[in-house]
RNA sequence: GGGGUUGUAGGGUAGCCUGGUCCAUCCUACAGCGUUCGGGACGCUGUGACCUGAGUUCAAAUCUCAGCAACCCCA
């Protein structure tokens, strides 16, 4: 009893059975962000948390970069430009903050701080898009925009500034490659979720839940640990909704002046709550070997005489860092113990000791973070096995995460059976797909319709809990953040 | 949107009702020295705080008001 009693005591982190107080002391004991900022949903990144997103919005920029260019427009919007879209302004405009003043002059035209820069961007699409030849343009940025949020904020997940909003923009000459360009993004969001281990489901929004001035979104959400699903991803098809308000028109073959078509699509730093989250432990951070800060720690275990250890141990970590991988060699004054438990606790996906007994038989120690696996490995051979490790830890991570997601999707066929299971997970349950149906099985159930899945999740045989009409679309629900 | 609770060192707490007796205390904090080191070592010596502003008072961590921030509950 006193053993048990020492060990909660010593464990740094709550149980991650209570999430939001394991999430938030793992913010700041891992370093990823400091919630100390007096200001109200305002976050420092701290130096760690911030490396782990620049290793992570790498990963994007490459996807992008593939046929997308990276630009950056203005954070302050002009009230007249931000005005123009009535569906728009109607999403925003109590979210928005107002720059009023420059010094002690009043503006004579206020500056909204972007909550989002379709009105920052399609003012240029206006004096950029000429003719077809012009199209498609494909831009995108990152950068920070606010959004005055009035309920629970929340590090990385509900935030009034989004530090790392990656929103892409492009302009097409018709509605159908506009909605392939949506499908595309959606792709993209898939293969970067899958680099972070992190299984996902695409959907497309119910109408009334589709961003502001869309013809429809589509979204990339997750399940988070405490059974609430995250939107980590959307992507909307704009029609010419936008194009018609900022008169973006091209010249077509047959020289007339044709409004064109665009879409947007956006990911956030919600990508790195949901790693976070979905990966991590008990013991603190778990990353996929891609995005971890450091890749490898080596601990030397030293007896009495030490140099050889700490000399077998450098050189071990110079082989490694030659070969590109990022390695932490520690030598600090601590006992391997506690040396494990600290880089536990940072995600580090492999450790390597070497002690006497190692240096002896000419091997190392190698332990996997994900499952605590502890192997012995010949030193000749080290990049090599350690790098098996990477793609393993990576590939049981993804695995891990998409059998907890697949549990946690249950199928229903009522309305009180989704109200039970989604304190749980994801409900899946047919719906006809009508409006009127689709807000009272919400209003039913207390919690929102994601959407119709793609793929053989949003298909099947069903009656529609409200009107029940047959219908072969299956919806999924669940609470959300 | 409505209601409630709270703010004391890097973290956790006591003190607040009844103003002074406070040099408060603990730690997984920090610094130095020494002994240690195959899963959170130990000893010694140190360091460090009353959220911000105004008010009441001889005197404020303590009382009053405002602000800022955090948490919880309800819609």
């Amino acid at each position: 009893m006193a053993e048990k009693q020492t060990e909660e005591k010593k464990s740094a982190l709550p149980s991650k059975s209570n999430f939001s107080e394991w999430y938030n002391e793992l913010l700041l004991i891992g370093e990823i962000m400091d919630v100390r900022y007096p200001v109200k949903g305002l976050y420092v990144w701290f130096p760690f948390g911030f490396d782990v997103r620049k290793r992570t919005y790498a990963i994007i920029r490459e996807l992008l970069d593939k046929d997308h260019q990276e630009a950056l427009f203005p954070l302050l919007i002009p009230e007249t430009e931000f005005m123009k879209e009535a569906e728009h302004i109607k999403g925003f405009e109590n979210e928005v903050y107002w720059v009023t003043h420059g010094g002690k002059n009043e503006l004579d035209v206020k500056l909204a701080m972007r909550p989002t820069s379709e009105t920052a961007i399609y003012p240029m699409y206006k004096v950029w898009v000429r003719s077809h030849a012009d199209l498609p343009i494909k831009i995108y940025q990152i950068v920070n925009t606010f959004r005055y949020e009035t309920k629970h904020t929340r590090p990385l997940i509900r935030l009034r500034e989004i530090t790392s909003f990656k929103e892409a923009h492009t302009v097409h000459a018709t509605w159908g490659e506009a909605a392939e360009q949506v499908k595309e993004a959606t792709r993209i969001y898939q293969e970067f979720y899958r680099r972070l281990a992190i299984p996902t489901i695409v959907s497309k929004r119910p109408d009334w839940d589709k961003f502001p001035g869309a013809d429809y979104t589509m979204a990339v959400d997750t399940l988070m640990p405490d059974s609430k699903t995250l939107q980590i991803g959307t992507a909307h098809h704009l029609g010419s909704n936008f194009a018609k308000t900022f008169d973006i028109k091209y010249e077509d073959l047959n020289g007339e002046q044709v409004y064109a078509h665009q879409t947007c699509y956006g990911i956030s730093e919600r990508s790195i709550a949901a790693l976070i989250s979905i990966h991590g432990d008990g013991k603190g951070l778990v990353f996929p070997p891609e995005v971890a800060p450091v890749q490898v720690v080596v601990i030397p275990i030293i007896f009495g005489n030490s140099e050889d250890i700490i000399k077998a141990c450098s050189d071990v970590a110079e082989v490694l860092k030659k070969d590109g991988i990022r390695v932490a060699l520690d030598t600090s004054d601590e006992r391997p113990g506690a040396k494990y438990y600290r880089w536990e606790m940072k995600g580090v996906p492999v450790r390597v000791e070497i002690g006497p007994r190692d240096l002896k038989n000419n091997v190392v120690t190698i332990v996997r973070r994900d499952n605590g696996n502890k192997e012995t490995a010949p030193l000749a051979n080290i990049v090599e096995e350690v790098r098996k490790r990477f793609e393993a830890v990576h590939e049981s991570l993804l695995e891990k995460a998409s059998i907890s997601l697949k549990e946690r999707i249950i199928n229903c066929d009522t309305l009180e059976e989704v109200k039970e299971r989604i304190t749980t997970g994801i409900a899946r349950i047919a719906w006809c797909g009508e409006r009127e149906c689709g807000l009272a099985m919400e209003e039913a159930v207390g919690a929102g319709i994601l959407g119709v899945p793609e793929g053989d999740m949003g298909k099947g045989a069903g009656k529609c809990p409200v009107c029940g009409r047959e219908t072969e679309s299956m919806a999924i629900m669940a609470k959300t953040y």
